[in-house]
DNA sequence: TTATTATATTTGTCCTACAAATGAAATTAA
DNA sequence: TTAATTTCATTTGTAGGACAAATATAATAA
């Protein structure tokens, strides 16, 4: 059989001992449906039943800890905890690391999200969140051109009128999106800077008396010269 | 001053060495302008620079190769690689663990999305797609009662064919609503088991000959249960 | 110049040790 | 017996030493 018949010949899976011990504790956790504030073997004991040195289970459990997956009390323990789900994006959203694959998903994500929030925002829109619009707005030096700050501060406050948490932290990890556009990757002519059919006054006038179809529509139209070069 | 006087009390953050190394690191990769590819001071250099031990380096050095931040090469010195943005929730979704704030937000963020990719859906649909949709549905038991495999079937479909890797990934993110959906906790009725007024058929045959307009309302309508209970 | 050998480097893994605080157990006092 | 005090075992956090293995580099030999 030659190599070529062997199809994908992919380099062995090495994965280090403390890679293993990563996840035979999350197949364990599982399988034996550890919940929030379960108690958990001791390092040791660990150590022991996997046959590896205390130190590899350390630095597995180190991983976990990050994740907010375990919560180790010094002395007293280690418990099941409630992971944050977003928080290893966080910790990884380095912009100079971010690949322009990832760039380029995340930008087309938050055109979706911005395109699938009008039902939110129409029903949890309160007087308040109008009035921090308004503000927002009123706060920009420009009406034509819009700086990167503005943006996020205009785009930013829709997405915590969602009212979903997670959501608005999703936030920092659309940010780079925006340097994205203003490094104009889509967009050489930094169109961004010129006016745009629909601004943010407009939005907000719909989001006061209009209908989430309406915003929709106008959202889109806001959002055409990035849709136009993806679609 | 009394202690009510002093407001948020709030215990001193006690982060333990290697939290605080975690952290020197990923500042000074940040300052530092590093780049995937660039080398690494080795894990001795680092230790003594923090004046810690190598233990404690190597945890911290481990959440950040566990995160694809940086990566090993054995006995040649580590380099700084591409973080990869979903791995961090992927390793945490342990349904068993997550909180129902986080659920609530999951199933929410669901509804946003499927809102908001018609645009893509329409641009990127390919008559392959539109077969293995019809693939689908052809495999479905009942025509008004769909289950759950069938209903992950479905929509995860819908989500591959945006066209966007992240995206797809997503789905392993939002299987849990599907759960979340079919144990009734917005609904104790299960009235996803009764007949819908927009099927699965209704919303491909809009994708074949409709709109993205008329898409989107139709999905709204299929998903109109989900919508009464959160707006 | 080329080929071979020796050396230094660096991560992965294991081991030992100990401080510190907690909770439980044992002891003493009432 | 009950309450208060003391002792003790437990367990994580941190430090430091050791060595294998393989790589890259330097030194040596042909």
């Amino acid at each position: 059989m030659s190599i070529a018949k062997l199809g994908a010949l992919n380099p062995l899976e090495t994965l280090s001992m403390t890679d293993r011990v990563e996840n035979s504790l999350r197949v364990y956790f599982t399988e034996n449906g550890f919940k929030p504030g379960d108690a958990l073997p001791n390092e040791v004991e660990i150590a022991q039943k996997l046959n590896v040195s205390r130190n590899v289970v350390r630095e597995a459990l180190s991983r976990l800890r990050m994740l907010g997956m375990v919560e180790a009390r010094p002395r007293r323990g280690m418990i099941m905890a409630q992971p944050d789900l977003l928080g290893g994006i966080e910790k990884v959203l380095n912009p100079a690391l971010l690949s322009q694959d990832n760039l380029k998903d995340i930008f087309e994500m938050r055109l979706i999200l911005e395109m699938g929030i009008p039902e939110f925002l129409f029903a949890r829109k309160t007087e308040q969140d109008l009035n921090e619009l308004d503000e927002i707005l009123s706060q920009q030096k420009d009406v034509t051109t819009v700086s990167k700050d503005e943006e996020i501060a205009f785009h930013g406050k829709l997405y915590e009128m969602t009212g979903n948490d997670m959501f608005k932290r999703f936030q920092t990890l659309l940010m780079p999106t925006f340097d994205h556009v203003f490094t104009g990757y889509y967009d050489n002519d930094k169109k961004i800077e010129i006016a745009n059919p629909i601004t943010h006054h407009d939005l907000v006038a719909i989001l006061k008396t209009g209908t989430p179809d309406e915003f929709r529509k106008a959202m889109y139209t806001h959002l055409a010269v990035y849709f136009a070069s993806i679609l």
